[in-house]
RNA sequence: GGUUCCUUGGAUGAGUGGCUUAGUCAGCGGUCUGCAAAACCGUGUACGGCGGUUCGAAUCCGCCAGGAACCUCCA
């Protein structure tokens, strides 16, 4: 456990890094966007959830309590904002000829599975729009009263236009109100609503949708942006540390939650808004609309035309964690080959380092790896740096090599600190795990195949002592068909499953 | 059309007014090895174009070109 230190986040409200300070000291109050559980999670849901995975660690290892809230939206997300819009899930629910919380059970497992491979912990507190009705009908009421909001034919609208006279609608994003309603581009099917900057905060169920609750206005259901005022709110406070998600979702989906939270307990209610930026392919957004989008298990089967083969969950972690979350990122199959054999040298090192022998480093041998240490906690704690923490870890594991190959020399003191930066912050924090560690649930088994392996390497060892080099390759070529690789290394043979 | 952002070497991807360059992958040369593999050492081509500010810009400003995101659902 390392101290608290001061950490910089990149405050998309302000557009700069802001010193981080919590609410209340110690803490930290975080909230992001989950995803409408309608269909498989893809490699664009990933980022998120690896980002946002690796600022809790950070935290936590830094000495915060952290609560991490992340949502399920289950109910109230249309297909568009017009009448006409239907909500995805009853979409969804209809075509499957399921119950609609069927769609949201089977796809809500699947997303948490997809999630626990790619090594990220769970949310403290996973909350679903469709249990926080009640929150959120007491919040249409308080922005009613307050008059930010209007009835209009049992739905309920927020009133853009009144909340701009006394508070900036646009300020996340980034707009200005009537340079957007003069560009608008839907302006029929507006319906119910008085302007098409107006978004719903609850409406009328038609008679054939099923996913309806009673309410002082209508049977109906939630507008979509309702759902994340109300659960973080309710489970982190009127006022929080941090709220993340999807650069996507900045417009409209937070500008209305900040609007909200500001029209009925008067103020935004979030210090802090981070966004993640997007992966692309073919240098455009990866996204469910287009239709461009690889599904993390495709990517962990290889089960897709465009890939050339499957990747492990720990090589898309790598891939991400390679590139600022601030940035986009661009998928492809070199891209991804080369994240897994960057991560194999991480790994690889990482378990090197804790048979390194020591003797005595040099002055400045002892400089440079202490300094590597505080150049890893600059880096992440730079609004969450990543791949210069990773330039950094890869300098760690040079150091390994060249020890291990008896080419430099250091102390239990430089090997402590390497072991650290491979272990408890490449782990720990960054969340890299060895692949295996599932595979080999089983200790009985492991241990059955390590005799095994072991004996065939005995067999190889007395061939090389013969100069029977037929018979030494062909043992090795064979091991390699099971997916067994050998390295003859100086200090003997070392096995590793492919 | 509006708003915002981006453009770095073979691929990916950091960073920055001058200092030593990111890093990873690939390539090439070498060391090691029976041969491999791994590792180590060395190594090439870079900051979209044109102007400007500056002692000095890839980094700041302007214009141009190309691309993207958002403006409708998307992490």
């Amino acid at each position: 456990m390392e101290n608290i230190r001061d950490i910089q986040i990149y405050n998309t409200l302000s557009r700069r890094k802001e010193l981080f300070k919590p609410v209340t000291p110690g803490m930290v109050g975080l909230y992001v966007c989950g995803p409408t559980v309608y269909g498989d999670a893809h490699l664009g849901h990933a980022r998120p959830g690896v980002t946002y995975d690796v600022l809790v660690r950070l935290f936590r290892h830094l000495g915060y309590k952290v609560r991490y809230v992340r949502n399920i939206t289950d109910v109230g997300h249309l297909e568009s904002d017009s009448d006409a819009g239907e909500d995805k899930i009853a979409k969804k629910a209809r075509l499957e000829q399921l119950e609609p919380m069927e769609v949201v059970q089977y796809y809500t497992l699947r997303f948490h599975d997809a999630m626990k491979k790619l090594g990220n912990c769970p949310p403290s507190i996973e909350p679903r729009a469709s249990g926080h009705i009640i929150e959120q009908i007491a919040i249409v009421q308080e922005i009613l009263k307050n008059g930010y909001a209007y009835e209009s034919n049992g739905s309920v609208y927020f009133d853009v236009k009144e909340y701009n006279k006394r508070h900036n609608y646009g300020v996340l994003s980034g707009r200005n109100l009537d340079e957007m309603l003069s560009n608008t581009r839907a302006l029929d099917g507006q319906d119910d609503k008085h302007s098409p900057a107006d978004f719903a905060l609850w409406k009328k169920a038609a008679p054939e949708h099923i996913m309806r609750w009673p309410s002082p206005w209508s049977d109906g259901f939630p507008g979509w942006h309702l759902e994340c005022s109300a659960m973080s709110a309710k489970y982190l406070g009127e006022e929080f540390d941090i709220h993340g998600g999807g650069m996507d979702l900045m417009f409209p989906h937070h500008e209305c939650e900040l609007a909200q939270n500001t029209a009925s307990r008067g103020k935004g209610g979030v210090r802090y808004w981070m966004h993640n930026n997007m992966i692309t392919i073919n240098g455009q957004k990866m996204g469910k609309s287009l239709g461009n989008f690889i599904t993390l298990d495709e990517l962990f089967t290889g089960n897709n035309a465009v890939l050339e083969q499957a990747y492990s969950p720990m090589t898309i972690r790598f891939f991400i964690l390679q590139a600022h979350y601030r940035s986009t990122l661009d998928f492809s199959n070199e891209a991804l080959q080369a994240a897994e054999k960057g991560l194999k040298r991480i790994l690889q090192a990482a378990k090197d380092v804790k048979g390194l022998k020591v003797s005595a480093a040099s002055a400045e041998v002892a400089k440079e790896v202490a300094e590597l240490k505080e150049k890893v906690y600059e880096a992440l704690c730079d609004d969450l740096n990543t791949p210069i923490a990773l330039s950094h870890l890869f300098d760690a594991v040079k150091y390994v090599n060249q020890v291990k190959d008896g080419k430099l020399a250091i102390g239990p003191q430089e090997k402590e600190t390497l072991e650290f930066l491979l272990s408890t912050i490449a782990m720990d924090v960054m969340g890299i795990a060895p692949e295996q560690e599932e595979a080999a649930g089983n200790e009985g088994v492991t241990k059955v195949m390590d005799a095994l392996v072991n004996m065939v390497l005995e067999e190889r060892k007395i061939a090389k002592a013969n100069k029977d080099w037929a018979k030494s390759d062909k043992i090795r070529d064979d091991l390699k068909a099971i997916g067994i690789l050998i390295k003859d290394t100086k200090d003997g043979i070392e096995w590793s499953l492919e």
